[in-house]
DNA sequence: CGGTTAATTGATCCTGTTCAAACTAAGTGG
DNA sequence: CCACTTAGTTTGAACAGGATCAATTAACCG
């Protein structure tokens, strides 16, 4: 609890295990994500799992503070990066509490592009990097009902596979919209 | 989009609407919670109603900010209350994604019981102030399954009605391990 | 007391879960 | 190079939990 994390490459998972084991995963956190900050009560509130090859920056939680104290700038950008997480966080909900199962699939692909594209560079082929079951954590759903969706939004020829691990958004525009969501 | 908000009095519900009407509840905000605080790129990204009689304070943003910065007591004091703010956020998801009907009312109500004790005071016989329809437009649910999901609670006596609008916890504990969150 | 709004209860339908089997792709070792 | 594994994905069939539609009851108010 004495440092947080600033992720420098590559993509980690964040999640939140209930009682009985499964797991509810919270958010993706890449290049420029800080992991570990958000925490309170001396206690890590979340998980983290890399996806791909990560490399991080770690910070001593009460320098960094004080730093921040000195430097306003600083720490209103930092205000704003949680602003968005929040964001973020509240538009999940939505997700979680009134989309059906490929118009989930739908709004995760959405923002899985856009993080790579505004973190990474470039997504045509977007890589997923996550297997099915991680996508079901992330949509609370279970896998074979992502892998079906996923061949529901094909057969509706709104993304096609790309070999094994990747998948070209086709028509961007409609698979927004087939994800009731206006944002992404 | 000048200015926020903070609730000196009564209880605020904030919600996101879908493109077709339908709404998820992200939260509820009480004394001493801003609302309108966590907007960016010019627009409110929430909308809020009033539950109860509410009085509110109004902020200009500019002008906070700016004081913010000359205050790093404040703008620590902000970042805490944005971080707990994260948590019950990341806490939802996992509710909205992972409970089963009951459960997720079983959580709401240790939540809102929560939310009075600490900003009201007391909290015995629970007033829920919400429809069944708003309660189930904050877990992801019907109203009528938010109905049956109560009748159920009062069954397995955790809880029990008080009056009409109104409802005590007979068994916390016992309450608490059948919402299958730790945490509250 | 009638009239309105919210809550409950019931029956049916649909979506996603669950359990199970088959399939694929990528190793690994003979 | 090919059988054999292994992890992940797809597909199918039966089942369960909520949604939906509809009818009834309860609470509130003029």
């Amino acid at each position: 609890m004495g440092s947080f994390y600033k992720v420098t490459k590559g993509i980690v998972l964040v999640f939140r295990s209930l009682n009985d084991g499964a797991r509810q995963i919270v958010g993706l956190h890449s290049i420029g994500d800080l992991c570990g900050y958000l925490e309170k009560d001396g206690a890590y509130n979340f998980s983290g799992e890399a996806l791909t090859d990560v490399e991080a920056c770690s910070f001593n939680r009460r320098r960094f503070d004080s730093f921040v104290a000195r430097n306003p700038d600083l720490a209103s950008a930092l205000a704003d990066d949680m602003r968005d997480k929040l964001k973020r966080a509240a538009e999940n909900m939505a997700v979680l509490g009134r989309l059906k199962s490929p118009e989930r699939v739908a709004y995760f692909l959405l923002q899985l592009s856009d993080v790579y594209s505004s973190k990474i560079g470039l997504s045509d082929p977007l890589q997923l990097h996550l297997t099915r079951e991680q996508i079901a954590d992330h949509l609370g759903l279970r896998l074979e009902t992502v892998s079906r969706a996923f061949a529901r939004l094909k057969e509706e020829r709104l993304i096609a596979f790309v070999g094994g691990d990747a998948v070209t958004i086709l028509d961007r525009k409609r698979l927004a919209s087939f994800a009731r969501l206006s944002a992404v």
